[in-house]
Parts: structure tokens; sequence; C-alpha cells
DNA sequence: TTGTTTCCGGTGGGAAAAAGTGGATCGCAA
DNA sequence: TTGCGATCCACTTTTTCCCACCGGAAACAA
């Protein structure tokens, strides 16, 4: 699975070279088959190998266009997904409309998260990082229970 | 399946040309042959492919006129559907009234939707994706139970 | 320990192919 | 006969794929 922060950089063409060291494992899951879509959550872009990302196609299907959140949710993921494929350098071309949304132009962050990658500019993801552990620190996040028993 | 969103332009003839990597497809499933109508929830337009419309038309005709809000629905997807051809060059020549229910002109965005696709005008594309967003970021909206337990 | 060599990851550029765009001609209808 | 519309064709731009170069690191030998 994936882990860790990793400093990359995006060439003119918009293409983003893979960290070596997920390669292999990307090959072998997928192809070098990706998805990339934008994270609802955060002004960043989530990457997921295609058979992860096809997982989670399946329950947004069942969501109803009835219900405005769920039928927000089903727009924002499915409008942004793109399928993407690694070329032989270990590289994925971003299209200019992800690229645009969250603001990648050459120095950005790949951030593993199990499952996916995240896909940050660096400067908001040092931003970002900044702001998340000063909220953390000063006690303003309300706690579930399931934080509430979590040991580290 | 269709995803993703694609910045088209729309010609002086009202020609749409359809992004490349999705004719292969429209012309195995339906020989080019395509529905469009109107969204009853954005002021966009729908783009069927015919078996997918007539599929979700023969559900339309079950639909009572005595229930105020079925009625409603089954005259606005009914009432604006038009079909339409790709020409050999892959565009598609959309009818003036659904241009403008669309408010479309020069620049468009067309929106992969799994079944279908959206069309949109890149500039009302871009301020319903930021606020949907924005009301996501912001907590307000309601959430389903299926949402809750969704993770990314 | 230091220098040299080799390999691998990262980067950029260029050429071929394909896709997008606009123009021109043909036909039909008014 | 003229005007509008539709279909077809050709040109320009963009995209995609591939190859070559550069730099760094590691390994081996002196």
């Amino acid at each position: 699975m994936f882990r860790g922060a990793s400093g990359i950089s995006i060439d003119p063409k918009g293409r983003l070279a893979v960290p070596a060291r997920y390669r292999e494992v990307l090959v072998d899951r997928c192809q070098g088959q990706l998805v990339a879509t934008v994270d609802p959550f955060n002004p960043c872009l989530l990457l997921y190998p295609l058979p992860e990302w096809e997982g989670l196609e399946s329950k947004l299907i069942t969501f109803s266009d009835f219900d405005p959140t769920e039928r927000a949710m089903k727009n924002i993921l499915l409008g942004h997904a793109r399928e993407l494929e690694m070329d032989n350098a270990g590289r994925v071309l971003l299209p200019p409309e992800l690229r645009g949304h969250a603001h990648l132009d050459k120095k950005a962050m790949l951030v593993g998260q199990l499952n996916k990658f995240q896909i940050w500019d660096d400067e908001q993801w040092q931003k970002h990082t900044a702001a998340t552990l000063d909220q953390w620190r000063s006690g303003t996040l309300p706690m579930s229970e399931r934080l509430k028993s979590l040991s580290l």
C-alpha cells in the first residue's frame, strides 16, 4: 500500500513522474492504469489504481439523483474522473482541467494514502499541513468516539 | 462508461466536437445516434446514447399524469428531447433551442456521468463546481446514511 | 579511502500521427 | 434564382509516443 509524501516535479507538458518505488506495484496491480479525480475535501487531486477506483464507482452509482447531497458527490467525483496511463518512463499526463483545479505547476507533492494518492501543489501542501497541525494542537477539532479511543 | 470533464468548443454553426476517446464507444453502442435533452436539476444539457435514452423513456411513459411531480418530469425530459447524429468528423449539431437553454456559446464542458454526458457552458460549470465544493467543505449539507459510510 | 565506471532514475526535446477547426461546394427548398 | 443548411474536405494545431541526454548514486577496484 502507499505511504509517505514525495516531492515531484511536473514538466511543461503536464507530465508527472511517479517515484520509481511505486512503479512496479502499479504495473502489477493495474498495468499502469490509473484514475485521477478531484478531492472533495481538499484543493488537491486523488489518484487511484483503476481497480480501486472501480470499487468506489460501483458505490457511487447506487446514489440517488433526487438526494441533492448524493447527487453533488456523484457529480463532482465522476465528473472530474479521468483515466490515465503511465508511459514507459513511468510518467502520467495530467489533463489541463485537473491541473487547473489543484493549482499544479512545477513543484508538487505525491502523498500516499494507503489505497490512493493525493497530488498537491507543493505550496498548498505546506500550508495545509501547517494549518491542520495548528487546529489539532489548539484542540478545536471535534473528537469522535473512535478517535478518543485511538492510541498512537 | 463515460467519466471526466473535457473542455470543448462549439463552432459558429452550433456544432459540438465529441472528444476522440469517446467516439469509438459511441459508434459501437449506437452508430453515433444520440439524444439530447435538458437536465431537470442543473442549467445544462444531458446527452444519451440512443439505447440508453430509450431505457429511460420506457420508464417515463409509466409515470402518472395526475401526479404533478411525475408529470413535470415527463414534460421537461420528453418535451426537450432531440435526436442527434454524429457527423463523420465526430461532431453533433445542437439545435438552437437546446443551446439557448444551457447558455452555450463558444466554450463548453462535456462531463461524463457514466451512462450519459452533461453539456455545460464552461463558465457555468466552473461556478457550479466551485459552489458545490464550498458547500461541501463548509459542512452545511445534510448527509444521508449512505454518504456517512462512504470512504474515498 | 578515494577515484573511476556503470547503471538507473529523472528530464527534456523532437517527430509522427491524430484530432480540431474552418472553409468550400453541393443540394434542396423557398 | 437565391439563400440557407448540410456534408465533405483540407489545413493547422495539438497530442502522443519515443528516444536521447544529463546528473547522481552506488559499487568496485586500486
